[in-house]
DNA sequence: ATCTATTCGGATATTTTTGTCCTATTTGTT
DNA sequence: AACAAATAGGACAAAAATATCCGAATAGAT
C-alpha cells in the first residue's frame, strides 16, 4: 500500500509526537531503534519531513527531532503520506491510465472510487495525536 | 496501489476476455498494443496468468491467448491480483509490521481495516465479465 | 519437409526503491 | 578553544521492479 519510506515516516512521526508531549527531543538513533528501521535510510525520510515542515530538527549536541506539541493534533496522516509518497495513492488511476475520470474511466474506476475515497477520508481525518495516544496507552505497537 | 505488472495483467485479462466472447484468440502483440504495455514484459505476466490457470495459451501459428468463454464471469479480480502481486495488499499490515492483528495492532490497524476490507470485498466480487462489458459498450477504456 | 507465426523461458539491462557510508556542519559542554 | 553529540547531505551499493533480447519449442500452412 505505502512505500517502506512512508511506513517508516509514519512510525517515526508517531514516536516523535509521543516524546514531544513530554518535551523530549528524540535522536535519529532512538527513532530507528524504536521503529526497527535502518538508521541512515530513516535519516533521509526525516529530512524530507523536516523540509515539508511536518517535524522539526535541531542540530548539535542535545539536538534531535521534535514536533510542536500544539500542532500534533492537527497533523494529518495525509500530510505525511503526501510528503513522502505523493498523492498518487488516492488520486492516481487504479490501472495506471494517464487520464482516468468520470468521462474517460478505466474499467475499475467506479469500483475503486469508494475504496480510494474511504482511504483518502481516513488519511485526511486521522491525526498524529490519536495514533500517538494508542501507543502511549499500550493498545497499539510500533514494531514486531 | 497495484504493481505495474498487476495493472498490465488486469488490462490484458479484460482484453482477452473481450475477444474470447467472440471465440477470437489474441496475440501478445495485439494485447500489448491494446493496453499500451511493453511487449516482452507483458509476456512474462501472461505466462504467470497461464501458470495460475486464469488464462490459456496456444503456441504456434494462429496461437495466442484466450479464456474459456464460460469461465469469464467466474474469474474474480482477486484471482488476477493474487496471481501477480500476492495477497499482501489486503492481508499485510499498513505499516509493515510482521505481526499485526487485533491482539497486536499497528497504530493504523483499525483505521485501515475498513479500507482493506472494502478493497478485498471489491476484488472478490468483481468479475472479468463486468469489466469486459464496460469496454465493449464503450463506457470504459483500457488506455490513454 | 519447410516456412512462418507464435508462445516459452533464460539471460541480461535499466530504473526505482531501499539501504549504507562518509564528511561537513552545527551546537552544547568543558 | 577543543571536544563530543547531533543532524545534513552527497556519493555510493544492493535489491527489487520493470523492461529488453534472443534462441528454443510448437504448430498451422504451403
Amino acid at each position: 500500500m505505502f512505500s517502506k519510506a512512508c511506513e517508516y515516516g509514519i512510525k517515526a512521526s508517531i514516536f516523535i509526537a509521543l516524546n514531544s508531549y513530554e518535551s523530549k527531543r528524540v535522536s535519529l538513533k532512538a527513532i530507528a531503534k524504536e521503529i526497527n528501521s535502518p538508521e541512515a535510510f530513516t535519516a533521509k525520510i526525516l529530512q524530507d519531513l523536516v523540509r515539508n515542515g511536518i517535524i522539526k530538527s535541531v542540530k548539535g549536541a542535545y539536538g534531535g527531532f521534535e514536533i510542536d506539541k500544539y500542532a500534533i493534533s492537527s497533523i494529518k496522516l495525509s500530510q505525511i503520506v503526501n510528503a513522502i509518497d505523493g498523492d498518487n495513492i488516492y488520486k492516481g488511476c487504479g490501472l495506471g491510465l494517464n487520464t482516468c475520470d468520470e468521462n474517460h474511466p478505466c474499467p475499475v474506476h467506479d469500483k475503486f472510487k469508494s475504496v480510494r475515497d474511504e482511504l483518502k477520508h481516513m488519511l485526511e481525518h486521522t491525526n498524529l495525536e490519536e495514533l500517538a495516544l494508542d501507543i502511549k496507552s499500550g493498545v497499539a505497537f510500533l514494531k514486531t
